[in-house]
DNA sequence: AATGAATGAGTCTTCATTCAT
DNA sequence: TATGAATGAAGACTCATTCAT
C-alpha cells in the first residue's frame, strides 16, 4: 500500500487557510500564502483540495455543520422553549464568537461560495418551531407569520455575526456580553418571558 | 463648462463601478471591466481616480455621507422622539433598499476600505441622543448604557443591511415590509410607544 | 494619443513563434520561449494575441491565405489548363518548401486549430475546375468524380506537404526536385499531356 | 500465469493510451487520464513503462512492426509483381484504415518519437525491389531512380495516411474506396498494367 | 489633457515521476 | 510487487498602473 491521505494535513490546510482568509480576505490570500503558512509544498495543497474555491467552501460548510448540528441537538432535547432559547443565547451565540474567522469568511468575500440562503432557511424553520409555542402567550405576536419571523431571524442572526466581526476587528468597545445581554432583553421584553 | 463635463465623467465612473463591484464583487471586477462599462479609456479612469481602491472608497464615503446627512437633518428637526424614530424607520431604512449596490459593497469585499467603525460610532451617538429621552419612561431600560445601545444598534443596523442584501439576491421570500414591520414592532414593544 | 499597436511587433511575435512551434512543436514551446526569442515582455505578447492558441491559428490562417490567394490568381489568369498546372507545380509547390515552418505547424500538433478540411475543400474546388477541361481528352478519366478527384488531391497535397517536411528534417536524401519531377510525371502520364 | 496477467495489463495500457493519444493528442493526454481509462493505479503504469514517452514509442513501434512484417511476408511470397501490388493495395492499405489511432499518433504529435525516416527507408527498399521488374516494361520509367521512387512512395504513403486520418475526423465525404481506387488507377496508368 | 500600449510581478493550477509504505 | 500521496518546477495568463505620444 502507498501512503494514505492524512487527515491531519487536510485539517492543517483548512486551519491555516481559515486564518489567512479571515485576516487578509479570500482574494488577498494567495495559494502561496497558504503554502508558506502550512509549510506544505503546493502540490500537497492540491492533493487535498481541487481548488482555492474548494478550500473556502469546505471551511464554510464544515464550520456551519458543526455549529448547526449542535444547535439542532440542543433544541431536540427536553425542556421548555424558554430553556432552549436560553441555551441558544448562552451557549451557541458565544460559540460563534469562538470562530470569528469562520464568520468573517461566511459574511464577506466568500459569500458567493456560501449558499447562505439555504442555511438561513434551515435556521428559520428550526427557530420558528421553537418560538411557536411561545407565541400563543403573547397577544401581540399571536399571528406572527413565518415570513416576519424570518425577517426577524435574519436581522438578528446576521446582525449578531456582523457585530461579532466588528467587535473583534475594531476599536469599538463592543463586548460579547453586550450582545448576549441585548438579545436576552429583547426576547424577554417581546415574549414576556424571563430567561 | 469643462467642469460640468468632468463631474459627469467622474459620476459615470462611480456609477458603473458601483454596479460592477456590487454584482461581481470588488476583486472580480477589473479596471478593464470599468473601461468597458463606461466606454472611457483606461487613462481617463486614472485621471479621475488614483487607484481602484480609491474608487471603492469614494463610492462608500459619498454613499454614506448622502444617507447620513439626511438622517441627521431629520433628527435635528422639530418633533417628538417617537416622530423622529418613525421617520427613521419609514423613510431612511427604505432608502437603504434603494441603494443595495452601495450596501453590498459596504458589507463585503470592500470592508477593508470602509472604515465602518467610524460610521457606526457616529450613528450610535446620533441614535443614543434620540433614544435617551425615551429611556426615562421605560423602567426596564432606564440604565441602558451607551455600550448596550451600541450593541443593539449594530445588530439592528448591520442586520438590516444584510437582510436587505439577502432579500435582493436570493430566492428567500423576504420583503422590505417584513423588515420595517419587524423593526417597528420591536421598538414599540421595547419602549412601550406606538409608532 | 497614446502609442498605436505596432504591426512590426505583431509580425515579430508571429515569426518567432512560427520558428519555435515548427522546431520544438506547439506544446513544447512555452510562452516564455516566445518571450525569450522575441525579447518582448510577456504582457506584450498578450496585447497582440489573446492566447497561445490564437498565435498558432493566426500563423496557419495568414500563411494559408497568402499561399492560396496567389494560387487563385494564377489560376484565374489567361492560359491553357496545362500552363496553369505547370505554374502550380513549378511555382507554388516550391513555394510551400520555402515555408516549411508553416507546413509543420499545419500538419502536426496544431491540427486542431487548423480547420484543414475547409482548406482542402476549397482547394478541391479550385483544382477540379482546373482539371475538368483536361478530363474530356482522357478516355479513362472521363467520368472522374469530384470525390475521386478529392481523394487524389488530398493524397497528393498532404503527401507533398509531409514529404517536404520529411525532406527537411531528416537524413533522407529527398530533394525538392524529386518531388516536383514526380508530380509532373504522374500528371503527364495520367492526362496524356506534356508539361 | 503471472506472466500472462502481466502481458494483459501491458496491452491494456497500450490500448487505452493509443485511444487517448489519438483522440485528445499526446500532449493533451495526461498519465492520470490513462490511469482513469485503464483503471490501474499510477504506480502500475510505471512498472510497465519507464515514461510517457516510452508508451508512445511502444505504440508506434509495435503498430508499425505488425503491419510491416505482414507486408514483407506478402511480398516475399510467390507471384508476379502485379499480384503483389494488388495485394498491397487491396489488403494492406485498408488495414491501415483499421488502425487510424495508430496513424494519427504516427503522423502528428508523437512525430518526434517516431523515427519515421527509418520506416520510410525500409519501405522504399521493399517497394523498389518490387517495382523494379515492372520498370523494364515502361519506356518512360526505365531510369526511375531510387530517389524518385522514394519521393513517389513518401508522397503516396504519407498522403494516404493523412487522407485516411482526414476521412475519419472530418465531414469531408472521403471514402476508403476512393483512396484505393485512385491508387489503383495511378499505378495502372503509370505502369501500363492491369490490376 | 487624453489616450491606450507597455509592463512584469504575481496568479492559480497541472503533471510526470518518485518513493515510502 | 503494488500502490497512490508527495513533489515543485513550470505552465498559461491577468491586471493595476505608468508614461510616451
Amino acid at each position: 500500500m502507498a501512503r494514505m491521505k492524512d487527515e491531519t494535513k487536510r485539517l492543517s490546510i483548512l486551519e491555516s487557510s481559515k486564518m489567512l482568509f479571515s485576516q487578509k480576505g479570500f482574494f488577498n490570500t494567495s495559494i502561496s500564502d497558504i503554502v508558506r503558512e502550512t509549510g506544505f509544498p503546493v502540490g500537497t495543497i492540491y492533493t487535498y483540495f481541487k481548488s482555492k474555491d474548494e478550500i473556502v467552501r469546505t471551511i464554510v460548510e464544515e464550520g456551519w455543520q458543526q455549529w448547526y448540528e449542535q444547535v439542532e441537538q440542543a433544541c431536540a432535547s427536553e425542556g421548555s422553549p424558554e430553556a432552549k432559547i436560553r441555551i441558544l443565547i448562552d451557549r451557541f451565540i458565544p460559540r460563534l464568537f469562538d470562530d470569528l474567522d469562520f464568520i468573517s469568511i461566511l459574511l464577506t468575500e466568500a459569500i458567493d461560495y456560501t449558499r447562505i440562503e439555504a442555511k438561513v432557511e434551515k435556521l428559520t424553520d428550526l427557530t420558528f418551531s421553537l418560538v411557536k409555542p411561545m407565541l400563543a402567550r403573547s397577544q401581540m405576536l399571536q399571528d406572527l407569520s413565518r415570513d416576519s419571523m424570518q425577517a426577524a431571524l435574519i436581522i438578528f442572526f446576521l446582525g449578531i455575526l456582523d457585530a461579532a466581526r466588528l467587535a473583534r476587528s475594531s476599536s469599538i468597545g463592543l463586548k460579547e456580553s453586550h450582545i448576549t445581554g441585548f438579545m436576552k432583553m429583547i426576547i424577554e421584553n417581546t415574549f414576556g418571558v424571563s430567561l
